[in-house]
DNA sequence: TTAAAAACTTAATCTATTTCAAGAAAGGAA
DNA sequence: TTCCTTTCTTGAAATAGATTAAGTTTTTAA
């Protein structure tokens, strides 16, 4: 939980009357390596903060081959944001790839967080901005790059993060198949 | 401006005082067809809120082939996000692809309308977790569907969207050639 | 410690989409 | 209207990456 705290302190100011608000009101939650947190055609109430670990949100397409079409790590957050904001059942699971620890943010009791710690409204937005950014990026490299490409900048990017997560998952993220994320690394290591 | 008003009205109560808070510090823009509000090396010093018209996001690569990663139409905000919060030069030009009128918020000056109406740290908030929302749908799509099937559910979801931009402008959006759309259109329509 | 499951590799074949090149149509300005 | 620019079309040849299938290596759980 003090995680959150110092990832909001770097937005807001936090006071101790705050925190035990938020403390109250939140849960953390431990996830083994593989566990879900949320499961196609389930309602999703929660948004989740990584504290500690990696989770990835994935769906299945028609031929059962699993997409992962986001990852986060230590101090984002992640969820299904249709399912979170609609109400609708969700299109994606999202699970743990490796154990962690998560806070849980609920739906129901989210607008009483936000009266009484208004500053989280700005921590929100300042987040979502940050994420939206990155997305004009990554949607940049994404029509610019071939795949071999893609996956040798993803690679000097986040060097560490690569190790972490199997090659498959990657694949799907990067937008091509295990085969061909296998022949570009025999190709050239 | 009454547009942008309107607009915030869907998520936030405005006073007549923020209102007039708001129509003093921005200001109206018009634009012409084919006019940039943005270009690659310049700074980006403002978030556009499009009253009427079109604007679209767009890069030139290595070839001096311009491609789109982002279009807005009427009610939407567009701005190159990377350069507008970290005050780099900027990597995109931003167009109006048909005559159109913009409201000009201006990031010198932000900090000031946050802390006069707080209200509008949580009018960003939600539109910026819609964006997101809308983003995390359209990745998957992105990655489930060819370029045709692309086009095709595109075309289905904004049928008077296609009428307005050109097809170069549209392929190079949906992730291929303009000869390709050439090809797909002639196929079926 | 071992068996089973999960993850990765390799190679041959196949296909969606790109590239190139040239011409046709449409649109705007004069 | 006419010209000039922009946008769209068409077809042939090339290619990045998918698919399939089988075998290998690594990881996990018992």
């Amino acid at each position: 939980m003090e995680a959150l705290f110092q990832h909001m302190e770097r937005y807001i100011d936090l006071t101790a009357a705050d925190k035990d608000v938020l403390s109250e009101t939140l849960r953390l939650r431990i996830v083994k390596r593989k566990e879900h947190l949320l499961e196609e055609g389930r309602f999703c109430h929660s948004n989740y903060f990584i504290c500690k670990g990696c989770c990835r949100l994935y769906y299945v397409n028609d031929k059962g081959v699993e997409q992962t079409v986001q990852f986060g790590i230590d101090n984002w957050w992640i969820t299904d944001l249709v399912a979170y904001t609609s109400e609708k059942l969700s299109q994606f699971y999202l699970q743990a790839t490796e154990a962690g620890a998560l806070v849980v943010w609920d739906r129901r009791g989210e607008e009483k967080l936000f009266r009484r710690i208004p500053a989280l409204e700005r921590y929100f937005r300042l987040i979502l901005l940050r994420a939206a950014a990155a997305e004009q990026q990554r949607s940049r490299y994404f029509s610019d790059l071939s795949g071999e490409e893609r996956y040798h900048h993803f690679n000097r990017s986040f060097p560490e993060f690569v190790q972490r997560v199997p090659q498959y998952m990657l694949a799907s993220y990067l937008g091509f198949t295990p085969e061909f994320l296998s022949k570009i690394r025999a190709g050239k290591t």
